[in-house]
DNA sequence: AGATTCCTCCGACACGCGTAGTAGACCCGC
DNA sequence: GCGGGTCTACTACGCGTGTCGGAGGAATCT
């Protein structure tokens, strides 16, 4: 098992991983800047230590090409969003997907455009799985 | 601010509150077993403190009627489960709710029941929502 | 009643995460 | 070459969570 499965990163650390993500490379202080105006404002040096750990993590790289280095992403938005869709589909739901899919749908709203996307996808999944003779 | 919306408990915790929804109300002893069997092996004292903590939570209930307190889930497992599904949208869907169920749907496998509740439900939000002068 | 078992309370410890200060290295302009 | 700013490394601390052990009181068994 070569990668951590277990994409375990707190709030912050997202945050900043965030950032990598909107930003692509960036450095430490482009790092500090995005999260400012975004509200998180906290200090310089906090925002190294969350990058660190990120990479120590393996969800990020750095290199030092210039005078600062530059971190970037390992992991896509999607890959933490997956992991942590199936863990909250395992942890809280019971492996059932449906059920966690059917609450959201029942709580949140969507526009006419998002419903007929997922008017799609189930039409997609309908003959896939009962593919008529 | 009445009821603390900030539904924050730790996996343990949580699996300890899972028990009291699958049982109903029980004792530390009872919640500790059902822990044990399900492969959560913790120590007796361990249990207590979950509890405990659930009840300063505000997530459960104790009542000494007999000679050992009693717990009971104060929230349901909808109650968390929302809280949980609006935080997750929020933090790593930027509030773009359809694009969790998109990605959900995308990557789970669903029986055809299941299509059919979907599809059930993506009909009822059509018509409230594009509903005809 | 004495021994045994069970319950709760209190304290404790480790680890992760959020947060940061400080020290040493490095570079730029004067 | 020196002062001032920037960068990274090291260290630290508080809090929450996961995990218990042991003390001390209550119920039970024999």
């Amino acid at each position: 098992m070569a990668p951590r499965t277990k994409l375990e990163l707190g709030a912050a650390e997202l945050d900043a991983l965030k950032v990598l993500w909107d930003r692509g490379p960036s450095t430490v202080r482009q790092v500090h800047q995005v999260l400012h105006s975004r509200g998180r404002r906290v200090a310089y040096t906090t925002v190294l230590t969350f990058l660190v750990r990120l990479e120590q993590k393996g969800l990020a790289a750095s290199d030092k090409s210039a005078h600062a280095y530059v971190f970037r992403a390992r992991v896509s938005r999607q890959q933490v969003t997956q992991g942590r869709l199936k863990a909250m589909v395992r942890d809280l739901f019971d492996g059932a997907a449906a059920t966690m899919v059917l609450q959201l749908m029942s709580t949140e709203k969507f526009s006419a455009d998002e419903i007929a996307q997922l008017q799609r996808l189930i039409d997609e999944m309908d003959s896939t799985n009962k593919r008529p003779g």
